[in-house]
DNA sequence: TCGATTGAAGCATAAATTATTGACCGTCGA
DNA sequence: TCGACGGTCAATAATTTATGCTTCAATCGA
């Protein structure tokens, strides 16, 4: 039972300087948190010993016990309510910028999450691997795009899923002519309108190859062609903060579908861990 | 912020023994409450001094003060034991994987955003604006660091602050030559110790540079040469979520700097646009 | 490689907090 | 009136916490 309820109860049946300790701790219970026994004694004027004895006539083991308890008391009770308006009003102050950029971050990430199932993800990872095994894994983005295609590059080849990186339009049209059935193609671009991808896009289902795209969360060409579509849902006024956003949900995106490869087999995973250390060794000599 | 997660955010940077104190508290939290620091001191079979004074390195009064917090944690924790257990249920069964992953990630975000100082990123978005306008901005990242640097480049330049990038240490040191006062230095080095980065580091300060590092939150020789160090906290059990999780702290912290950069200044805000624009249409003809 | 320096850990101990004891006082019922 | 009783307090014992000092080991620079 809540020590605050506890001594409520039996406050009736106190004597006068117990209902006065009584009292204080069910006003002030806040202030216990800085009160020696000692100091609250003073704080009523009366003596140290009798503070520590109505402890221990409520049950507790001591001064101690009893403000442990009060304080957990306090801390489950505005769980949601003075504690949270406080914490708002220094976030607001303290934090503004960073904690609400990281709201936005989660919304971004929680719609993305959405609108992908996890079926899709699933499949995504089963192409990938499939074509990590058996055949050839494609990769390209321009710009800002070169990006992630690069760290989703990095992370597949720990996988032991090497994968070749283009990051000009030409150099893949070429690469992508050694494509195959079963190769798998991972195309990211924001738009999806880049006529060149979607060429090479087209070039590479010709030759039966799968292909994956990452756009935004619009109707565009380059998911059009595609067999398997990741969508990103990022948006915010501020222009500066929408690329911020895009970024982090695609960032997640990936997260996703890189878990969901390890978490899939075994043998990837024991690979994933000597590919790391090896890594860390060449690294850091 | 809660004791726990200040415990975990600093374990990194911790002795053996103090790391030792840290874990059994995170993992026996609730057995807190009948552990003087002497028997705690016992059960770890270490002085109770030491104990003592891992409290106040925390930032607590004393070893009662932590006990205090870490029970007021608890307690809003298991605020209604009920709902926690069919929360957890719930997470679960519906949405394990990605629901986990994104809390793992909300929890490294936030701790990397509480052990950077809203001074630091001023600091930061400062020295790369005055770089910017003044001087030069320079940045290197190995293997997987290249990513961020990359990124963090990219949406430098589009705030009209280009920088000088390599990734490779044998030509940064070269380019590095050319650096005088007032320029910025950006090392992106997850562990900190790769030698050539520390002497990178080094040849630049000599130069009159300011270096800032982007690194773990562990003390690492090349943190302890910048002027200004950005650190990222980012733990799991599973070696595959690690990568995971410290890149997604990390693109949290630089999102922090960039929006500070872009609301720093009226005209920089107004450069972006411009750019975006301009990129856009680049790209998308 | 060798001092010099730094920092972590423990020991001893001081300081503080808490718990107990025993004396005193007022009340109440015999 | 007197003794029993409950309540309070001052004094003090016991426990717990905090700090000064020493030692040891790792790091750094020469």
């Amino acid at each position: 039972m809540s020590p605050l309820v506890k001594i409520r109860s039996e406050r009736d049946q106190m004597s006068a300087v117990e209902r006065r300790i009584a009292d204080f701790i069910l006003e002030n219970a806040q202030l216990l948190r800085d009160y020696s026994s000692q100091q609250l004694a003073n704080a009523l004027g009366i003596s140290q010993s009798s503070v520590v004895k109505f402890t221990q006539k409520l049950g507790f083991k001591g001064y101690p016990d009893l403000k442990y308890s009060v304080g957990e008391a306090i801390a489950r009770a505005d769980n949601g309510d003075a504690t949270q308006v406080a914490t708002q009003a220094t976030a607001a102050f303290a934090e503004s910028a960073s904690a609400s950029l990281w709201h936005c971050k989660s919304e971004s990430e929680e719609e993305t999450r959405h609108i992908n199932t996890t079926e899709t993800l699933q499949a995504v990872a089963d192409a990938l691997a499939t074509a990590g095994a058996n055949g050839k894994v494609f990769m390209i983005g321009l710009g800002d795009d070169d990006i992630y295609a690069r760290s989703f590059a990095l992370r597949l080849s720990l996988l032991g899923i090497p994968s070749v990186h283009n990051f000009d339009a030409p150099r893949m049209a070429a690469s992508v002519s050694a494509a195959g059935a079963g190769d798998v193609l991972l195309v990211f671009s924001e738009h999806g309108n880049h006529p060149a991808l979607c060429k090479i896009g087209r070039f590479f289902r010709e030759r039966r190859g799968r292909l994956i795209t990452v756009t935004r969360h619009t109707s565009n060409p380059l998911r059009a062609l595609a067999d398997l579509a990741l969508l990103v849902s990022a948006h915010d006024d501020r222009p500066y903060i929408q690329p911020v956003l895009y970024q982090s949900a695609l960032q997640h995106l990936l997260d996703g579908v890189f878990v969901q490869l390890c978490e899939g087999d075994e043998q990837r995973h024991v690979q994933l861990l000597a590919n790391l250390e090896r890594v860390q060794h060449m690294l850091e000599p």
